[in-house]
DNA sequence: TGAATAAAAGACTTTTTTGTCTTTTATTTT
DNA sequence: AAAATAAAAGACAAAAAAGTCTTTTATTCA
């Protein structure tokens, strides 16, 4: 359904939100263990969504990520855009080269409807929304 | 959301379906052509298809890919799951390790529901039902 | 029986994705 | 200014997925 990058970031993005919303900064180290993945493939990841300003972070010590409050109303749905492209939002379930009304495949009718439970899903979750049930334990960002 | 391999699967499995309804075979070179995929990718992927008893081939001349009666009434999760098992239906949407409700991601009572949604969509799709729609150029098997 | 046909099998290549390692740049603190 | 810290950048490696090519095996038909 995502790609294991995407995965990692929406994982990263809601632990950087957990652990930052009273004005602290978490270091990647920390970030890679807290979600469980690989530190420097992370690392990346979130650079690229450090461009598209989606998290915010500073260098040096005391340094590391951290979401300001704009982007604790960004959605998953963005991270998804940034990490995977918007093909999960519009494609083909079936690969045709693109999904379209007067061309349906099998899968169409029903998928389209799929399709849009995912989008809304995705673009209701805010970013900041899972800090409390994250640090009550209620919700997880890794197995074991 | 499928692999490649898995479109392709699905996509040559109906036309497979719909052309074999009456009793004749298919080769390779047509469905290769039908569904627009590579031929040999396509060939190995129901040569897998084939061992599980999903789609039935015979060799030789006027030979080719069918349809039995038995296999009209396998559903495209059988296909989904020959091919890139059963993760989709039961994997957790952030990549944990397991999906659980014991320890559930910030998207797993969402996401399950679609899991189950995706998973009936498949389910209750039989081969061979979309027959009368793909000859009748109401469905499509591939684009342009 | 022999030629033609078509799937089966398997080796191989390319591309994409995932993951690792090293060096550079920016920032803070002493 | 120097040392320490942490992200940024970029080169590289490994693994998986996608795609190609060649040879073998089974079947039919003349
Ligand atoms: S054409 Fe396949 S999902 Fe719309
Ligand atoms: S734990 Fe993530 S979907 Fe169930």
């Amino acid at each position: 359904m995502f790609s294991k990058a995407c995965e990692y970031a929406i994982r990263a993005v809601l632990f950087i939100s957990q652990k930052s919303k009273d004005g602290k900064k978490v270091g990647i180290r920390e970030i890679a263990k807290g979600i469980d993945s690989p530190e420097h493939f992370i690392a990346k990841i979130l650079q690229d969504l450090r461009r598209k300003g989606l998290v915010q972070s500073q260098k040096g010590p005391a340094g590391g990520f951290y979401l300001d409050k704009e982007s604790m109303n960004y959605s998953l749905a963005d991270v998804v855009r940034v990490v995977d492209g918007d093909s999960l939002f519009s494609g083909c379930g079936l690969g045709l080269k693109q999904c379209s009304e007067k061309k349906p495949c099998p899968l169409h009718h029903t998928f389209k409807q799929i399709r849009g439970d995912i989008y809304h899903m995705l673009e209701s979750a805010k970013l900041g929304e899972f800090n409390k049930q994250l640090e009550k334990n209620v919700l997880f960002l890794k197995g074991e």
